[in-house]
DNA sequence: CGGAGTGGATTC
DNA sequence: GAATCCACTCCG
């Protein structure tokens, strides 16, 4: 049965980026009933090859078959049990190159400069490998990112045996004292610049 | 492995009646990480006979067991099929007669007094069992409370079978338009004299 | 732990 | 006084 009020609208909007909805939403209880919240969020992303029908082959069957998704579906995660990371699959970061943000219009992002102490490790990672690997290791990682940590020589050598999946493709960095004095001399340059400017 | 930091904590706390805990618990994850959770609870009822272990009798053992709970179970709520109301037994608010409300330090309330229209139901119903049964009519009940709307001579004759179970043990009560008329007024009036003592 | 939904401070 | 924003609670 559905009632004959209607109690939410959600629709796209001339004033709005692409994709983007406006949805209002009535207030049914409370002190502030009646009043109206308004709600902003951008529409499921329409690639139309994950968006169900999708013709697939799955190994049980002789032929590929189409998946309708009827019911939305969701994964619980297991709190209980701690954060269970899964495997992850060496040089796995390859698969991010050439991705880029963008802004809502759509408009890419210029490339972000890493640190030149910053160095790639392996065979076909370049800078543009390594500042996706750093930032989705520093996103996803719940233990500290070091880099890797093996020697250069026996990572060259047999990579597969020294590499550490669960750090980022970059060679581990030292910071020395003198950087960590650089670094808040430079701090303390800019706020004092700051202070100045601020000055009536 | 456990760590130093107490993420934990679970105290009795003097504000809090006796027996019940105060938990912090420190969010470690996610959008909310850092976010506390507060957790009140009242320890176990020292029982000393409800407390595992148990010595009791199961049917299918010739001798009695001693049973050992060796872990927390719980009975999860189907919220997805809609609220299940259990069936009840007739009369099963007799179970809570006697039963009086206390504040924090255990001293019972006065005994409340309902209107002189709502009359009991049934044999050895007064007063005392009727307001506990309104009560939690109201409180537990997902459907309107009514009271019992069988006749007079039909409950007394053969109860079991007029009976309404889900009804409270009162009959049933006629609002009259002159018995809504009449509190309007008192309203009114209550408003005028709330009016005239708040006038500076 | 996330998200819906509300209270209330803040801004215009 | 309305619109907006943010914090917070509550419950699945």
């Amino acid at each position: 049965m559905s009632s004959i009020t209607i109690e939410k609208t959600k629709y796209e909007c001339a004033q709005l980026p692409k994709r983007w909805q406006r949805e209002e939403v009535l207030r049914k209880t409370g002190l502030s009933v009646g009043k109206v919240d308004l709600y902003y969020s951008r529409g499921v992303r329409n690639d139309s090859s994950l968006v169900p029908p999708i013709r697939q082959t799955a190994s049980i069957f002789k032929q590929p078959v189409t998946v309708y998704k009827t019911q939305e579906s969701k994964v619980k995660t297991d709190y209980k049990n701690g954060n269970q990371e899964k495997p992850k699959q060496l040089m796995w970061e390859k698969r991010l190159e050439g991705l880029r943000a963008c802004d809502v219009d759509g408009f890419a992002f210029e490339a972000m400069e890493l640190p030149k102490v910053l160095k790639p490790v392996g065979p076909n990672v370049n800078e543009d490998t390594i500042i996706q690997s750093v930032a989705t290791a520093l996103h996803v990682s719940s233990q500290p990112v070091t880099g890797q940590t093996g020697t250069k020589t026996s990572l060259e050598k047999i990579l597969v045996y020294f590499l550490d999946p669960k750090q980022p493709l970059v060679h581990a960095v030292n910071i020395s004292d003198d950087d960590i004095k650089r670094q808040e001399d430079r701090v303390a340059l800019a706020r004092k610049n700051l202070q100045e400017a601020l000055r009536p």
